[in-house]
DNA sequence: CCTGATCTGAAATTGATTTTCAATCATAGC
DNA sequence: GCTATGATTGAAAATCAATTTCAGATCAGG
């Protein structure tokens, strides 16, 4: 899984002309072995215990590129505060957010999918990508 | 419509402590009687030609008010600017975002509110409030 | 109309993100 | 390997939306 992404984005640095670097090595691995749903904040703070030379400007450089090459997606929710997260796997995904602890659970539901598209094309639009979130309290955070 | 939001409006500043002012009464009468999904830098210049001597501040700490009131509810739609629209009459809506033209359209679906219901439940968790946007392109600009 | 609390506008501030720039580094060609 | 060229980097400055500050203006009740 890991290898995979990492091929991936040899090839995307490849393909267009960049350079891989000893940072780029160092992010990649970071964002790659940890949480999905990862602030720039927080995989900045996990970096600079171990490479505390890499820069803010970087991390955040570095996870655009993540993005463009497909490894990674932009997440935003609401809070001001973009994250990342890994694409693959279960695709689609929608979450559900806890306003209260901020624990994000993911899920994938075929029949509203199958919904968004009949809305859309009831509208002659297209649909590109979607975003679907539930905010409110999780299971602990109610009890 | 716009009577009762003023209505409430009005009644929400009595029971703050708030005061009514010249100010207020412009920016809700801006906001009423323009396009739902309005940023506040729309806002801002619409007003800026009949009252140009209304500060930005007064329009953001304005449109909280609104927001905390009721009668109006803020949205993101990832572009880094903070919309509002109307609230009432349709209420749970969604909408298609263009990427091209910026247009949206509402749509309100009862089937996706129950299934978001059942997956909710299905994990123990309270919903209470959601958000789904479809994003692509309206049917004038995929032609 | 006085008084005290709230409001306002302008400017400063914040927080997230992006850009700038000089120095450094990676890679392709020799 | 060594060099030239162009991409990359870190730090600091800049940007952008949004918020706060503050001194003066304005409101509501007495």
């Amino acid at each position: 899984m890991k290898k995979a992404k990492k091929k991936l984005f040899r090839e995307f640095i490849a393909e267009k002309g960049l350079k891989s670097t000893r940072q780029r090595d160092i992010i990649l691995d970071a964002f790659l072995s940890s949480d999905r749903h990862l602030s720039i904040e927080e995989l900045y703070l996990k970096l600079r215990s171990k490479h505390p030379s890499i820069g803010y400007a970087t991390v955040y450089r570095t996870l655009k590129l993540f993005a463009e090459s497909g490894i990674a997606r932009e997440i935003h929710f609401g809070d001001g505060q973009t994250r990342y997260e890994h694409t693959g796997e279960g695709e689609h995904h929608d979450h559900l957010v806890c306003k209260r602890c901020g624990s994000i659970i993911e899920f994938e539901n075929e029949a509203i999918e199958k919904i968004q598209d009949e809305i859309a094309s009831s509208y002659g639009f297209l649909i590109q990508h979607h975003k679907l979130e539930l905010y409110g309290l999780c299971a602990k955070c109610r009890a």
